[in-house]
DNA sequence: TCAGCATATCAGCATATGATGATATGATAT
DNA sequence: ATATCATATCATCATATGCTGATATGCTGA
């Protein structure tokens, strides 16, 4: 039972994660790791619809994962902070260990999906 | 367009910060952290229905993050790995640093939610 | 064996979310 | 000025998600 601004910040800190937790947004924000891109240039390495991408991005800034700075009729988006990378890259090296399970796993249609993360006594 | 393995790959990353991007189950981990707990205790520590408590592990043991051991009719869960603390640990110190305005911003209703993540020229 | 407790699962509902196509905004260049 | 391009927004729809109450499973101790 949380207190009132425990509740805030976990609501906050839900928020944030949301804004990781869609294919989409990972696939943007995979492109912008690499270097600011633009809407358009964006769409093109999405492979998503304008109105999809400008959506997303409408989101991940929303959630302060993205920033933005418009040059004339081209609007350019960079990720907002260094720590979105390594969130990025902690969630990457923590699936690489521990979640291999769940990639063999659904192979096999998860018929003991129990195997992988319970421990025996 | 990322490749079939690579969009593979992205699904699993959504699916793992999907597991955090919940206040729920944010509160459920944040029990966590500071010990394993059974079903029962975290349904006290959380104020969630116990079905509530026990469909959002279920969730969290799908996405990797918590991992459980029967004793008895008991079932305590732990967090998998260490790297869900630092990730907690780093969205925390980012939403601390950056997303402060967000923040403030709700309290004025976001009449100019421009201001806080955009770069002017 | 059976009653009771701890946990899991199910059906149903309300709401949130993401995709799409159409349209609006706003800047530029001719 | 206006046509055009880049981006944002809107309405709509289908699906996903989270919650609840009821029920099922499964262990334990009397």
């Amino acid at each position: 039972m949380p207190t009132a601004s425990e509740q805030l910040e976990i609501d906050l800190k839900a928020k944030l994660f949301r804004g990781f937790g869609d294919p989409s947004r990972l696939c943007i924000l995979d492109a912008l790791r690499v270097t600011p891109l633009t809407v358009s240039q964006l769409v093109e390495a999405t492979d998503l619809t304008q109105s999809n991408v400008s959506n997303h991005l409408g989101c991940l800034k929303d959630c302060g994962l993205v920033m933005s700075q418009q040059s004339g009729r081209y609007v350019t988006y960079r990720l907002s902070d260094d720590r979105v990378a390594e969130l990025l890259e902690l969630s990457e090296s923590f699936l690489a260990d521990i979640a291999r399970g769940i990639y063999e796993c659904t192979r096999y249609d998860m018929q003991d999906d129990e195997s992988e993360t319970t421990l025996k006594d």
